[in-house]
DNA sequence: GCGCACTATCGTCAGACTGACGATAAAGAG
DNA sequence: CTCTTTATCGTCAGTCTGACGATAGTGCGC
């Protein structure tokens, strides 16, 4: 049905799953049990299905490699990566998605993996040890979250509900790299409609006064947005 | 080298190409000439060659199908489209290109086209006639400019040089459907360190008052950003 | 050549928002 | 019951925006 000079190419999705645990901006690898790239940390990801749309495809792979359920989960496409010999055995068009969840605690290896592991994203993209392209796309994945987290109200999806604004304050410092000022951050986001919506309980869980709980609002985008400055 | 399970897909590139003429926003459109959908209007576009990148093969149908050179021509990767119905032939996943040009004239039609033009993109977007999902393409390339106008200098690319601040202001009147105050545009734009580079020529074409010609500035961003409000 | 129409550019001003930081509130620790 | 810690509210000056007034240079019609 299509002319023969045009070859057909494998596709696959490549995912960027990031969290923040105690202060650290973690991203999930998966160690390779086959080759190419054996023994070496990478992205999860694996082959889009025949008649599988590529966001299910993301879906499955987030469910089997990490076991990270669809539910709590922010799922992006992030871009694709095509490069002739991004991949030693042959062409390979990798669709990556970006996920943010919310600390779902250790992982567990799918089957196309001996171990899976949320590694610090700092320290993986200074250390050139992923497979393929995945560095590259790991830094395209956290760029855009970095982004994102100013004009959106993403930065919520990275914790567990109910959280308390220093807690948000805090996934914001871990994923800048810079923590903005309390009193500031307090102000911006309990103003801003809808980013979170207050509970009646508080919590003594950081220690000193209550803080107030919070869960997630409905808005998606904030007018205006956070500035990194 | 892969599994045989895994079926291979075709792959292709689709191109938004957008500019802006006489205070119109355009979109580039081909009539295609075979099957399927012979006959319709559709997005510029074609295969992924064998050992091509991805960006190549968007260069190339770039200039095969619509004869704009690379050189003056803003050219980023919008997303990836991979519904496994989305093209009657079989399973093809298509990655979209959004390009800003120019004004270059009249387009000709390459030779997967029997004809080439360009069209108001509300039109097409109300209208339902472009082939494959090509509308929905369409869209999403639409809103990535419109939200880029904000935040990038990236409308100077959609007139050619140099120009007047007037004439940029009609860029952003034609794109987003609204003219900013001709007063608080000049004020942004002239300030904004980086956007536009004044040169010492001028210019009455408009009539009135002269106006400073300015060339594309270096900067990319905009900070703080150009707010639609 | 003169005033008019027209666009370009500069200025003004109130309101919104930000960053820096002071002050107070409400818990637990000792 | 005082100290430490975090939460929350306030203050204030500086920046940016939107609305809009005012002035500056052109070409055009007469």
């Amino acid at each position: 049905m299509i002319r023969g000079m045009v070859a057909p190419m494998h596709v696959t999705v490549d995912l960027v799953v990031l969290t923040v645990r105690v202060g650290e901006f973690l991203a999930l690898t998966i160690r390779r049990k086959l080759d190419p790239f054996a023994g070496r940390w990478a992205l999860p990801g694996g082959f889009v299905l025949e008649r599988e749309d590529l966001v299910d495809a993301a879906v499955r792979e987030l469910s089997e490699e990490a076991g990270i359920g669809s539910m709590r989960t922010h799922l992006e496409q992030l871009r694709s990566y095509g490069q002739p010999d991004r991949d030693p055995r042959g062409r390979v068009v990798s669709v990556a998605y970006l996920a943010l969840v919310p600390d779902p605690g250790e992982p567990t290896a799918g089957s196309d993996a001996d171990a899976a592991a949320w590694k610090p994203v700092d320290s993986l993209l200074r250390s050139r040890t992923l497979a393929f392209d995945h560095a590259a796309i790991l830094r395209d994945g956290v760029e855009r979250a970095r982004a994102k987290l100013e004009y959106t109200s993403l930065g919520a999806m990275l914790i567990p509900e109910p959280f308390t604004i220093n807690e948000l304050r805090a996934v914001y410092g871990a994923v800048w790299g810079r923590e903005p000022d309390a009193r500031n951050f307090h102000r911006k986001v309990s103003s801003a409609e809808g980013f979170v919506e207050p509970t009646d309980e508080t919590t003594t869980r950081g220690g000193g006064r209550p803080a107030r709980l919070y869960l997630r609002g409905p808005a998606r985008l904030l007018h205006p947005p956070m500035l990194r400055s």
